[in-house]
DNA sequence: GTGAAAGCGCTAACAT
DNA sequence: ATGTTAGCGCTTTCAC
């Protein structure tokens, strides 16, 4: 046995290399790597042998530009630490793994300026499809993409273009819903705590709710206090839940509506850790329905929406890749206990 | 103007195409795009220009081909929905980022084969370094990985070798610290729901467990029940939880500790959803203490370990990539309702 | 300051 | 069935 233990910092051995040591040229390795069965039995063994030898892995850099395939598919998400988005990955994965691609992920944190870089990322490694859930409602950097012959999907949010797919959930049914129920419930006054307007969802979102006060008969302006925080995690529910208490001298709102389900986690511990009561006091609503929502210390009542068949569906666009389409899933409130002491 | 939007099949404008269209030789292209302050003012914006023109994107391939550098970083994680994970990708980005590097991620979902998968997919494609959580004891493949010349750093898991970078939690503490706890408040048996033995974690917080009911000066095989379940979530947990109760007539067992937070909720949603009293009558511990922890219908008392330091710490092993080290953090027992009615 | 040319590792014609 | 070779897009000497 002659098997050498090249330093650390030897190059990474290539196919000429496996070649020398097989006997045979570069182009039978080749061959023995993509298409073995044109290789001769005896062959083939020997090079397999002199790639084990060798721990030879092929290099996908030369292989890409060579051969201009990849099967690598990537998705840039608003908030990797949102159980939401990590279920519609899955989906994703779930999806492309049909069609043998691997799924990179990277997450925006709701920043336009990571979401450039990561897509920018993405389409320099040549990934043969970009899915994204936008951080912002302008999308020329994305339609530049597609003009450069990518194919892009939109997540979670509805394309304002019909050159670009998108899969989408209706923000504005699913803001009226929530609008609607607290309506119903009775309170006067709802206080929204909402994420950046440049977000398409929380513009839609706030629509939705204008809407369900209109509809009421009632004066938007009157009814509606919008907060605005930029980072959407129970951290931003903290801080925004707090503001309204400090400024109020812990009088609290008699309705919360929550840009999700993280957000109204937030507000929830805040209320607990200053000892203010929820129950009969102010209803709290949330959005996403995550899977925890039902098992919280208060129930989330909640908006809910597909996860897993948002990313399934926008991954099946991408793969199918004919003519952009468009999908619009529809949402659904979930009452429990965080609005509706009566209920579950 | 003389743009020219291309059909989409078209190939990618390459530094060539920059070059004739700004009248160039591709060296200075090149230059323009990695010395800019080589080139003269003129000629510089000329081939801005020319490429803004043309919507040129480098072709990472090619240009790592050649260079060899790249600013990629992978993990792979055991799962992306536990917010363990996503917490310690969170910190392995905030490390990374200082050096300019961004991060690539994938979920093995507990199975060495897809850990496998990613890992050369990773490696095919060049990356600067490797952050694994191990899927299973066996790391030869890792070791190989190394013997080509990657750094590699074990994730939430010691390193059985000293050429591999490690950054753990002693899980044999924290296995001790859960069970100790238990013996404390009066439990005579615990059943733990693990996780697969080639989880290095479930092997080690097993034997944490046994040593504090031999400490305690009882037989571990009269005190602790083991059952084992294959997927580490809420799932995993209704699952095990439920052939407990099915085969006792729902008589509910007075200590369960679970592997992890997820799988601890996943007894409490069956608990409930059987109507069946957990206060008094079944003790719970989770492991990692994630965020809602706290905030659950019933808090759940954790074995609380770093998440984001976790990350943190082993990119930064990575960054600085000198001789191997090895941290091991302690974690910290978190007691709450759920095994102690009367905390908090 | 800029151009010409070699070559990174691989695949795919094309020869043999 | 196997070998030879051109070239993918880029960076990097080395000339000028």
């Amino acid at each position: 046995m002659t098997t050498t233990h090249g330093p650390r910092t030897a190059r990474r051995p290539s196919v000429t290399d496996v070649a020398k040591l097989a006997n045979v040229s570069v182009g039978t390795v080749s061959n023995v790597l993509n298409r073995p069965e044109r290789v001769a039995d005896a062959t083939r063994t020997r090079v397999e042998k002199a790639i084990a030898a060798l721990s030879f892995v092929p290099n996908a850099s030369a292989r890409q530009l060579r051969a201009g395939t990849i099967t690598t598919v990537g998705a840039v998400l608003l908030d990797i630490r949102n159980p939401f988005f990590t279920d519609m990955a899955r989906g994703i994965e779930d999806r492309i793994a049909l069609d043998d691609r691997t799924l990179m992920l990277a997450s925006s944190d709701e920043d336009p300026k990571r979401e450039m870089r990561y897509l920018r990322l993405f389409e320099e490694h040549g990934v043969s499809g970009l899915l994204v859930v936008p951080s912002t409602t302008e999308i020329d950097h994305l339609l530049a993409i597609v003009d450069r012959g990518l194919d892009v999907v939109l997540l979670d949010s509805p394309s304002p273009t019909p050159r670009i797919s998108s899969v989408a959930v209706d923000n504005i049914e699913g803001g009226k819903l929530a609008a609607q129920h607290l309506l119903a419930m009775g309170h006067e006054e709802i206080t929204f705590i909402n994420g950046p307007h440049s977000i398409r969802q929380c513009r839609d979102r706030l629509a939705g709710v204008e809407l369900a006060v209109q509809e009421a008969g009632k004066d938007p302006a009157e009814v509606i206090t919008e907060l605005t925080i930029s980072s959407l995690d129970a951290a931003g529910g903290e801080l925004a839940i707090s503001s309204v208490l400090d400024e109020q001298g812990d009088a609290v709102p008699s309705a919360v509506f929550c840009v999700n389900d993280l957000v109204a986690i937030g507000v929830q511990r805040t209320m607990r850790r200053r000892g203010l009561e929820m129950v009969g006091h102010m209803a709290i609503v949330g959005y996403d329905d995550i899977d925890i929502a039902s098992e919280l210390a208060l129930p989330l009542t909640s908006v809910r929406q597909p996860h897993h068949e948002l990313g399934y569906r926008a991954a099946d666009i991408l793969m199918t890749a004919g003519t952009p389409e468009h999908v619009v899933f529809q949402p659904e409130l979930v009452v429990r206990a965080s609005s509706d002491p009566a209920s579950g």
